[in-house]
RNA sequence: GGGCGGGUAGCUCAGGGGGAGAGCACUGCCUUCACACGGCAGGGGUCGGAGGUUCAAAUCCUCUCCCGCCUACCA
């Protein structure tokens, strides 16, 4: 019947885009911020409009659609919120590298064209990631999607800027900032990625002035001595304390430079004595403004060393190194090269070398920002699952240093300051100012720069939804239920949302923050291009499914802990996806008729008051999981029961009653695999929406959508202890018997004689009661239910199952040797197994210092064992005598 | 230098004071009327090493060895 009705295997593809289709015209996606009750609300981190699904997009979105989809389901008013970030160097490299294919450079076009045309791309080519986003599932709010660069957030930039400045938590100043010779731009601390390689450390001889003394300092980039202004020592070092004041003369330029003690300078690394070049080095920065030392810049945005740099001027960095090197070796200068490995920092976008140089950029104060951050998550008004990164956070929180947003490059939000040409003042505004406020002249030039990507996406959770405007949005979901992201951009992102949603909603941003894995390849390498490990998730859902790839993904996403993904792992979920699609196609020419399905808990047989406990149980369990973001216990709780408990078991002991067309037994088996299986859909449609949409349409003639169907509730009164109890040793019996058939070789198809003696009259009534399903299920004939004290035949494999002994009469067919050799091993675990039992048992300090409970399940357990271990070996010492005949 | 995470079956990983688990791979039997993307049965681990706490340690503590990652002003 049901194999008419569906394909023998799932096909996912027609189904995910008719599912898909329906969420959307039902508009089961929509919030709508009228609504009362509670709400639960997340927004997505933007993907950058220049991006394609890669996997850590994939199981980030997989992630909170799981929690989006189960909280409408729970009945909470939902809101995703998605859309998508301008990427500023991400996609201004991207559009220069399409028009250097026209052969033309941004400055061929100007600035206004160059913009034009980053727009222009972002219609065309930009945001594909959001057809992704849909292929995989997610139930965003699309009604609602934003981009960074749009006319609300730009407006709640400019707002953010204005007021940040009025407050004086945004200056602009010279500073010393990490720069990409390649972008031609400033970058944050964060943007610069830190590598070691194999450099060396250059020992250079610094006479003195006045003395025949001299003295060596060590450095890693000799080019930047052009720049020295200074030689620093450790005031304690009794080598050079004597020097502080005095002189040293630079090789090659001859300038004076002054010593100065400073304690930060280590005492014990290379000479002790370290070369000052305040332009060209972050440490060298703040020691000279410890000391007033002059500042020498020698080298230009491109990396070249400029006309401070005497003869090498107009070299590139690492040509220059090399000439000073060798001139220093020719004169006498150089004491020495030891190899050394260097950190270097590189541009996050480009990995470029960065230089420091010193420059005019804009910087968020973040002390007192960060600090209500800080606060914030230590009173737990944001909590950080898992919790160990707290720690990271408090730590970053507390060393923070100022952030450098603004950005030498067009694409992005362009500062909202003006320069007056004739008085120098400064102007900051929310629209561009009329007139100079301070001599009323009227030629105001706006500032070039554009501010750090993560400057817009950090007011993310409520630009979104309207600020600076108070909208009935924010009201109603702000502060959003949960965020979910990666640790690589706690920082970045995380840490400057909580700054800035405290600092002008007054409130966190989110309630808990959920951190997940990166997703590495089979081998725990991160997934690069260049490596060419990258596992493409289009690919992965058009090869498996989207149900199957997301289901994998949830089952791998334990905490704290990277996800290495294999396509045999995915496959052994698609293989799942198959088997609930043939739970299904058994299951529906039994549960199609529209009867009334009602069951009587009183009337219900032993293998569905057993199935019903366990279905209970095992919803206890998903949803504890789910309010603890452990998606892969919960999936992992999802797949033994629907696979290992109900199709092993329940499906096949439902197949009896199921058999006997009419009865009031089928009917009611009918009613509680209908039951199970539409608990099973619902609960599994978070993480697999596709196809248990489409079962549940195929099973239920009225079916809307999950969606819109309440998430299952644990029924307590179902959880039947004693019914599982005796099921477990029904199911004992049955494996008992295929494993005696299968260790003897004989084949399944195969009927055996079977007696059982069980050991007590409780167990005696248990067999009794479910002899049908024994029969059934083990297969069974000639069979025969006696009593203690019964003599099985001699020529019998023996099982012992609890106290109840279960005997196979083979004569003819069954080997003793085979017998002897699969009691035997049995045997000798069992003993061991008891032995251990009756150590604890017979000392006095676990019967005094354990609790009541270990010692009855000790108790317990050495009766059963002891049972086991003489059933077995009587039907061993039988074999053996045998065997001698 | 500081911090964090990890070392459990051949592989990838769950678990986390009282009977060692899963998926894949492997072995045997089976095309039985939901499913061979399947069924049934089975093999396989002194839970990185050493101490300690405990009646009891894979699990807690200390030390140690490896492997990742983050962070840092040792030039």
């Amino acid at each position: 019947m049901g194999q008419d009705l569906l394909p023998k295997a799932y096909e996912p593809t027609e189904i995910e885009t008719k599912w898909y289709a329906h969420w959307l015209d039902n508009k089961l996606f929509h919030a709508d911020e009228n609504k009362t009750g509670k709400e639960y609300s997340i927004v997505i981190p933007p993907p950058n409009v220049t991006g394609s699904l890669h996997m850590g997009h994939a199981l980030n979105n997989t992630l909170q659609d799981i929690l989006i989809r189960y909280h409408r389901m729970k009945g909470f008013n939902t809101l995703w919120m998605p859309g998508m970030d301008h990427a500023g160097i991400a996609t201004q490299n991207v559009v220069e590298r399409q028009l250097a294919e026209e052969g033309l450079s941004r400055a061929d076009l100007g600035r206004d064209k160059f913009v034009e045309r980053v727009w222009t791309w972002k219609e065309h080519s930009g945001g594909v990631i959001i057809n992704q986003l849909k292929r995989l599932g997610c139930a965003c709010d699309w009604d609602r999607e934003r981009f960074t660069m749009d006319e609300g957030l730009s407006k709640a930039v400019r707002e953010v800027f204005v007021r940040l400045y009025e407050e004086g938590l945004i200056y602009k100043g010279d500073y010393i900032v990490n720069w990409c010779p390649r972008c031609h731009t400033a970058l944050s601390d964060l943007e610069v990625e830190h590598e070691d390689a194999a450099g060396n450390l250059w020992l250079i001889r610094y006479s003195l002035e006045d003395s025949d003394e001299s003295l060596i300092v060590a450095t890693t980039r000799p080019e930047t001595m052009l720049g020295d202004t200074g030689v620093a020592v450790n005031p304690s070092d009794e080598r050079y304390k004597h020097l502080i004041g005095k002189y040293a003369l630079l090789p090659l330029v001859g300038r004076k430079l002054r010593i100065v003690g400073d304690p930060i300078v280590a005492m014990d690394f290379g000479t002790g004595a370290l070369k000052i070049t305040p332009s060209h080095d972050m440490t060298d920065f703040d020691i000279a403004a410890r000391h007033n030392l002059d500042h020498v810049t020698i080298m230009d945005s491109n990396g070249r060393i400029n006309e401070n740099g005497i003869h090498f001027a107009g070299m590139d960095r690492y040509q220059c190194r090399k000439a000073i090197v060798d001139e220093l070796s020719e004169k006498g200068y150089l004491a020495g090269i030891d190899p050394y490995k260097v950190g270097l920092g590189k541009c996050y976008r480009c990995k470029e070398v960065v230089e420091p140089l010193i420059s005019k950029q804009w910087f968020v104060k973040v002390g007192p920002l960060a600090a209500e951050a800080l606060k914030a998550v230590e009173d737990g008004r944001t909590r950080i699952v898992p919790e160990h990164w707290t720690k990271t956070y408090y730590e970053w929180m507390n060393n923070i240093r100022d952030w450098c947003v603004s950005r030498q490059i067009w694409w992005g939000h362009r500062i909202p300051a003006w320069t007056c040409e004739d008085c120098g003042e400064v102007l900051v505004a929310r629209s561009e100012p009329k007139e100079c406020s301070k001599c009323k002249g009227s030629r105001l030039v706006r500032d070039t720069d554009v501010l750090d990507t993560w400057f817009s996406s950090a007011l993310w959770p409520f630009s979104t939804m309207g600020w600076p405007d108070e909208t009935k949005l924010l009201y109603t979901f702000y502060p959003t239920s949960a965020l979910v992201t990666g640790f690589d951009i706690l920082f970045f992102w995380v840490a400057r949302m909580m700054m800035m949603g405290l600092k002008f909603m007054n409130d966190v941003p989110f309630k808990d923050v959920y951190i997940h894995a990166l997703v590495r390849d089979e081998h725990g390498k991160k997934m690069s291009k260049s490596l060419g490990n990258v596992i493409d998730p289009l690919k992965v859902m058009d090869k498996f499914g989207t149900d199957a790839f997301r289901f994998t993904l949830a089952a791998l996403a334990a905490q704290g802990r990277d996800i290495r993904l294999s396509e045999s792992r995915i496959e052994g979920y698609r293989n799942f996806m198959n088997k609930l699609w043939n739970a299904a196609r058994f299951a529906l020419p039994y549960v199609a008729q529209p009867s009334s399905m009602s069951v009587d808990p009183d009337k219900l047989s032993l293998p569905e008051k057993w199935i019903l406990s366990r279905l209970n149980r095992t919803i206890k369990e998903v949803r504890s999981a789910l309010e603890d973001y452990n998606f892969n216990e919960a999936a992992q709780h999802l797949y033994h029961f629907t696979w290992h408990e109900f199709c092993d078991w329940s499906i096949e002991l439902a197949k009896i009653p199921l058999n006997r067309q009419g009865s009031p037994e089928a009917e009611q088996s009918a009613a509680v695999l209908k039951h199970c299986l539409n608990s099973i859909m619902k609960l599994l449609h978070p993480f697999i929406p596709f196809i248990t949409e489409e079962i549940a349409s195929k099973l239920n003639s009225d079916h809307f959508s999950l969606l819109a169907e309440t998430y299952p509730e644990v029924n307590e009164s179902l959880i039947n202890e004693e019914a599982e109890r005796r099921m477990t040793t029904i199911m004992g019996i049955i494996s008992a018997v295929r494993n005696i058939r299968a260790e003897m070789n004989i084949s399944p198809g195969k009927a055996l004689p079977v007696i059982i003696i069980p050991g007590s009259s409780g167990e005696s009534e248990l067999v009794k009661s479910a002899e049908e399903i024994i029969q059934s299920l083990a297969k069974t004939s000639d069979y025969q239910l006696q009593k203690v004290g019964f003599e099985p035949p001699k020529m019998a494999a023996t099982a012992v199952v609890g106290e109840t002994g279960v005997y196979v009469p083979l004569q003819g067919i069954i080997d003793p040797a085979a017998e002897i050799a699969r009691l035997t091993k049995e045997l000798v675990k069992i003993n061991k197994d008891l032995d251990s039992v009756n150590k604890k048992l017979s000392n006095s300090n676990f019967m005094e210092k354990a609790s009541e409970e270990a010692v009855t399940k000790q108790r317990n357990r050495q009766a059963e064992l002891a049972a086991k271990a003489e059933g077995l070996s009587q039907g061993l010492i039988k074999m053996q005598s045998l065997n001698r005949q």
